[in-house]
DNA sequence: TTTGCGAAGGATGTCGACACTTTTGACGAA
DNA sequence: TTCGTCAAAAGTGTCGACATCCTTCGCAAA
């Protein structure tokens, strides 16, 4: 008997554990990007079968995380600026979507704790300034709780599970910083207001222009990477 | 050694050959929509081993075909209005992208056999009027088309692998039919000349509106169903 | 030296069996 | 009769092993 019938009951598996793990390596890199994956290897390395592994293999395929052909293994995904331009366009579509369909949608509550994360990210801001941790765990928090927003399962999935961790990979791996913070933070703060005064049309509008803009700032690093690489 | 590079070899596996009798079933009703689904039972059904059972069942999942809990198992989805609209939600964004992103990115010589595509459709309309065989496999043809032409590898997943197995369900459990066949054909050509015209704004709109159509269309149908069901 | 073939090694796909969980059903008490 | 408890059955998660496929390395021929 579960306290929340609403609330499905979560039996931890061992390859919902396994996942975690091996989700964060490849995020920040420690599992290489475009490396080569040993299931046997991994199997191993966390001390469990191949059959739960495979099992985490299959839902990081999900987040499109690796790259699996029949009888060939699997690798993870290689970031380019393809890839990037390509993932940002969804981004801005399904996020723009989401927005909207909150401000038309989300309870006052949580349009008031919203408001809450925002200040409590505002002092934050100030107190470790210049620092990624915003950029980390801050903006997406707040993408998060604006996608819950939208009550559209669908859309929670994709965006939440599906194309979240590929989102976090490029931006830790390639270094988010420098002087978009602040401006980020001043972009939540405008999407809040359109949300609280139900304008669906403007928050979607603010959130696509918020998402361009993250998409240029990570742009920008990438094809100065890329030259750094040419030339060397 | 492949003959073209850029095909990746496709080695047909007992998992896939599986998932492909299974998503017919349940796109058709064979397994009935919110149905427990017993591995077990399953695999004795097909000959074949829980593992790649499994394996099939995780891409269902993928397909939002079924729905599993751990340690209590899978479940056939259950169609509602409610799933119906979140669905189209997602497809009218995503797919009026698709069109803004083909009328841009399209080779001339795809937009040329998706026109002949058009032709061929309209002899088959003519010759089996009113039969439901454009509406299963002639319109999602179209659409299937237009978002290849898009080039964007996430949004080809999601549209043609994660949501159109379910669309495809909704449109043969509700029967599919009427006279939207002929309005339908007439809004495809609409949008083919826009890609054609290169119009991505315009052929996005118009996606857009051919969908909201759609979805209006078998709105109508589930609720009818649902009053049917109601009163009985 | 380079190219092509073939065998050895490793990896993936599949299988059957076991451990633990969930569900079902019977039994007994209120 | 109805409800709660408990045991049996079914089902899912996991394991180790085998079959098949891909890759790689060595060897021989041009």
């Amino acid at each position: 008997m579960t306290a929340h019938p609403s609330i499905a009951r979560q039996a931890i598996t061992a390859a919902d554990r396994v996942l975690l793990d091996i989700q964060q390596a490849i995020v920040d890199g420690t599992i290489p990007a475009g490396s080569k994956i040993s299931e046997p290897e991994l199997a191993r390395r966390f001390d469990i079968s191949r059959a739960p592994l495979r099992e985490a293999l299959a839902r990081l395929e999900r987040c499109h995380l690796i790259e699996r052909t029949p009888n060939a293994g699997a690798r993870v995904v290689t970031l380019t600026p393809q890839g990037l331009a390509a993932l940002y366009q969804i981004r801005e579509e399904l996020e723009g979507l989401a927005c909207r369909l909150a401000a038309e949608q989300m309870p006052e509550a949580e349009i008031q704790e919203l408001a809450a994360l925002l200040d409590q990210h505002l002092s934050t801001q100030r107190v470790r300034e210049g620092e990624s941790y915003y950029q980390e765990a801050g903006d997406l928090d707040f993408h998060y709780r604006v996608i819950l927003g939208s009550k559209n399962p669908y859309l929670i999935n994709m965006l939440c599970h599906e194309l979240y961790y590929l989102v976090r990979m490029y931006r830790v791996q390639l270094g988010m910083n420098g002087p978009r913070v602040s401006r980020a933070f001043d972009e939540h703060k405008a999407i809040l207001t359109a949300i609280a005064n139900r304008d669906g049309e403007l928050a979607d509008l603010l959130m696509r222009r918020h998402i361009a803009a993250s998409r240029r700032n990570i742009e920008n690093q990438l094809n100065e990477q890329q030259q750094k690489k040419d030339s060397a």
